[in-house]
DNA sequence: AAATAAATTCAACACATGTTTAATTTATTT
DNA sequence: AAATAAATTAAACATGTGTTGAATTTATTT
């Protein structure tokens, strides 16, 4: 976070940092509070539970990508008025924002985006936080598509908007894997090259139960 | 594991069951040994360190899966023959077992599965365990789908391999969040729904870039 | 400048961690 | 039945865990 080093920032750089890369329990407070260059105690005073410092991570950065997809999905129905908004548009406003912080917004945001992908699959903890943090807007988007494919059924829907949480959150993990299988011709790094891609193939996905119910 | 109730399998049983609920990290030696009814000190007399534990929680399974996956492409390609293989019919091939297993093959099954969605997703355990188990057959199932769709670029076979790695991974994850999302229209458990989905909608993602590079 | 509040330090708490050791029991082989 | 190997137990190791309390420093207010 490029926000002001006040110890409270400082503890949760580093929170941010080390949960990216070995998980919320693989994490020590000691170790948290080491990287911030910070007595352990002052973790306690500032946040309270080692769960609350996590939850303060998710939340500062939240608040920001919320509102920008937001932002880009009321942009994108209101250019296509009175039409509903066209399907890619809708995917490239649920996606954008993600995949263009996690790749030019610094390391911060990198981690953050990590803690993200390792918590969407995980069964303990990814229920409550993203529950908490990101369904009110995947509802959102959600009857944005369902208006521009009224004659599917939303159970398809539904299951075609968990496959692209699915693809879009492993793509953030900072896993190297797709580049060792494709022998360096597809570096993970490369978030530009994700996008031009996700998008048509989530849209196509999602086109696949257009005509389901209607013939 | 239906094997003998030898020492070994009542640990590897409880590992698998807590490390699917709490990860690698969120579980210790102690809580593994007491579901498992064991004294602690058998853990490191039959495997070793921690890690080993896990490392043989993954493998058990994964020998089992990837032959059954094997054959089912080899099945596939063999009916198609001299043609390529259909695309829906290789993924199917790539999805059926583990979907199959994940929903009839009981607890702990179930709890190895959610195990992969969890490490699929995180940095550090994410690539040396899922590279060293599982892409040995990615590359076998990329070359069959390369096979059937010469004319596409094979940077973009290898990225909707990596979406379709997203959204099947998720999909083990044991969360609950779509049947949240969906109020309960869409209960995460029935793995049959999902797999009725998830073929076409990746298929139909695989097609979006057929021909790209023949125009 | 004095009084009050906020932030930081250091030490300690009680308990959990992975792993090892040596003694003992059980199983297998000769 | 004796000898050898394998498996199990109970105790302890040193270190790490999250969290707290009291003392001290720094900042803010009166």
């Amino acid at each position: 976070m490029s926000d002001k080093k006040t110890t409270k920032n400082l503890i949760l750089d580093a929170a941010e940092k080390l949960f990216a890369a070995r998980g919320f329990y693989g994490v020590s407070i000691r170790q948290i509070t080491t990287e911030a260059s910070v007595d352990p105690a002052l973790a306690s005073y500032h946040f309270g539970k080692k769960k609350d410092i996590f939850d303060a991570v998710m939340l500062r950065r939240a608040e920001i990508l919320n509102r920008e997809r937001i932002q880009m999905l009321d942009d994108c129905i209101r250019r296509a008025k009175p039409n509903p908004a066209p399907l890619n548009e809708i995917i490239d406003a649920f996606t954008h924002a993600l995949l263009n912080r996690s790749n030019k917004g610094g390391a911060g945001w990198k981690s953050y985006f990590a803690i993200i992908a390792q918590i969407n699959n995980h069964a303990e903890l990814g229920g409550e936080i993203m529950t908490q943090y990101f369904d009110p807007l995947a509802k959102k988007f959600l009857s944005a598509i369902h208006a521009t494919m009224p004659e599917s059924n939303p159970e398809d829907l539904y299951w075609c908007y968990h496959f692209l949480s699915g693809a879009l959150t492993l793509t953030f993990s900072g896993t190297d894997r797709i580049s060792n299988l494709s022998n360096g011709l597809c570096p993970a790094s490369d978030l530009d090259a994700v996008h031009e891609r996700l998008v048509p193939f989530i849209t196509a996905g999602f086109e696949a139960f257009k005509a389901k119910y209607s013939n």
